[in-house]
DNA sequence: ACGTAATACCTCACCTGTCAAGGTATGTGT
DNA sequence: ACACATACCTTGACAGGTGAGGTATTACGT
């Protein structure tokens, strides 16, 4: 089953913040592993990917430094920042309320 | 603890249509009723939901009909089409499915 | 008589995030 | 030579959410 992506709007950067809480990564490697997690049934877009990084690095959320690879293509690293650590706790307590919401929206008995 | 809709963006259309599985109802219910069950946390916008109206019906999901109100504002009564229903019982299986995902990729243990 | 609030509907312009479609560059296998 | 994987990037169009505005009816207090 493909998950659109329209459903996880919203929670693009906190699972790049997630990703990047066990350490420093870059992009490719964080969308294989979204990809990987996932079961193939959800990836990130490029733009989506590369656009969040902007945006994440911009409110201080990140940042960024070239990597010195020998060989290969050249990789941008990620880390979080302290601002970053706060944000991701903070997004994954919201997710637990926004969970237990929609369940409750979805609910077959209320009222 | 206020929910920031970003989070719920995808998840407006699924929620009027369950709020409509139990009859007929109206815009101003609705969201009422979606204001109840979230313990005052979360609502729709009037902007958010009347669009939401427009575009529901538009894709045939939901139908209405003016009130008869003896008194009081005139109410726009809207009620599930069988597309509708169906819709509905998608949204709800990829919900079960997305929340699992989130829950992966927000999980404490993987690769 | 007048103001305010609740009920109930609606629209427009703007902003933000997603993504298709393009692009660059390096290294590996055939 | 050519394809493919790795690895990065930008632009323009599009869709949904929302602030700010609007209309109309009824009820209540002063």
């Amino acid at each position: 089953m493909d998950l659109s992506s329209d459903l996880l709007r919203g929670y693009t950067d906190s699972i790049i913040l997630r990703r990047l809480r066990d350490g420093e990564s870059y992009g490719y490697r964080i969308n294989r592993e979204i990809s990987d997690i996932s079961g193939g049934s959800f990836e990130l877009k490029e733009a989506t990917l590369y656009t969040a990084f902007r945006r994440l690095e911009a409110a201080g959320l990140i940042c960024s430094r070239w990597g010195d690879e020998q060989s290969g293509a050249r990789r941008r690293y990620y880390s979080l920042t302290e601002v970053g650590m706060e944000k991701l706790s903070e997004d994954m307590a919201a997710w637990k309320n926004t969970r237990s919401l929609i369940d409750r929206l979805f609910g077959e008995v209320e009222e």
